[in-house]
DNA sequence: ACCGATATTATGTATGCACATATTATAATT
DNA sequence: AATTATAATATGTGCATACATAATATCGGT
């Protein structure tokens, strides 16, 4: 068998690792010595190296030569679900619905994690995105109207303001919270749930350098799965 | 001020992109222009654009040219916590405590879970894990004696089954799943707390190759978040 | 107008080379 | 013996080049 494609080797090198031949922390070859076993140049093992370092699974320090990860970090990564995605990948019709929209002196919670100026408002909308007509994710939002006043004159009945604000500040950053809660009567009347169910929550903050741009909580149906490989 | 290193490059055109400069989907130079542009060779810019397509920000086809990536996929990839590095990097203090541990006829769906042959027993455990004493989350924990047996030599009182299995077969893929639960009466006893309340819940499966090893669902206390930057 | 051969284009990848940089080991100096 | 200079080593990075490959564009013949 002959590899030479830094895409050959670095699965070859990844096999080494996973059956055991380099050890938890062991040092492996250096690149010169590994060039020279798969008969390439070290370049190519130097990139697929630099691969399987930037996916944890060696560690490399100039001198110190390169070492199988002490620790693992099996790391999830999940793409931010889109609802309408979501919801059309099981096969479902996707349709949301704006049950208010207004403009609220916001909390004093939000103020603070949008950095809203005291005495500002803000808008405040409550959202259901249903499958199949049934109720999927109650939604409640905050948008910071200082940094994205042009939301206003989107058409939000058509496209939901989540993927508005995907389309037209796509490359924010942000944080999100996962946690579980119980839910009170908003709640369960929004998704026609009962009161005390447990009911899967996803709290994500998105801003854009130092403007941040809005704060939502999204309330799923209770039942609802948040599924990852590793 | 020069820029030639990719990772400067790299920058550059991410700046570029997020300015809007590019617009969404929009097709971005090809890297001879790029290249020429910035004064460096054309492996430079691959590289860097390269590096831009593996984080999803661009599209990149052979003729078809580099453009902005329509749907920007914001992935959040947090680490699997390992429980022990979670309550001590809140200052806690970590210990566990192993409630059960025997040899069980496992139930249908775990059987199914880890394919386990029908008649054989597996390892049942279940864990305490405690943050300065109190209760910190429930841990119910079947292991597949078939491909693991040497767990049943394990010092499982020290270390707990978790990072022993880290430990011992580290390379292993698995996959996770969020969700939100009422406590029952084992959970809420187990965790000191109300039945009824909602649980934040893992469930999470590993195999290595086509050997599936354990399966896990663990219960956090009530008031647990999961926190993720993307 | 249709179909197929050919050229063109942009990215993908391997190579040899040179030099940079971090780190450790060793030797030289005090 | 402690400190400092120097060499050795492994990775990091850039460049020029060559060829591979996929997708599109163009042109010619029927």
């Amino acid at each position: 068998m002959t590899v030479n494609s830094h895409h050959d080797i670095r699965q070859a090198l990844r096999d080494r690792i996973e059956s055991g031949e380099w050890q938890l922390g062991a040092l492996i070859p250096s690149e010169m010595a590994l060039a020279d076993e798969y008969g390439c140049a070290r370049t190519t093992i130097n990139r697929a190296l630099q691969t399987l370092a930037s996916d944890g699974l060696v560690v490399r320090k100039r001198k110190g030569g390169t070492r199988v990860c002490e620790m693992p970090v099996r790391q999830a990564k999940f793409e931010i679900p889109i609802l309408r995605e979501q919801v059309e990948a099981t096969g479902g019709k996707y349709r949301h619905q704006i049950m208010s929209q207004k403009l609220r002196t916001p909390t004093a919670s939000v103020r603070t994690q949008l950095r809203i100026s005291a005495g500002k408002k803000a808008l405040f909308m409550e959202t259901i995105h249903l499958a199949d007509d049934s109720p999927y994710a109650y939604e409640q939002r905050w948008v910071n109207l200082q940094t994205v006043p042009e939301i206003m004159q989107a058409p939000l009945d058509q496209l939901s303001a989540n993927e508005w604000l995907v389309k037209t500040v796509p490359f924010s950053s942000g944080d999100v919270i996962f946690s579980a809660e119980k839910a009170d009567k908003t709640i369960a009347s929004a998704l026609q749930s009962d009161v005390g169910n447990a009911i899967f929550v996803v709290d994500r903050t998105t801003w854009m350098g130092g403007d941040f741009i809005t704060t939502m909580k999204l309330y799923y149906k209770d039942g609802y799965q948040l599924y990852s490989p590793l």
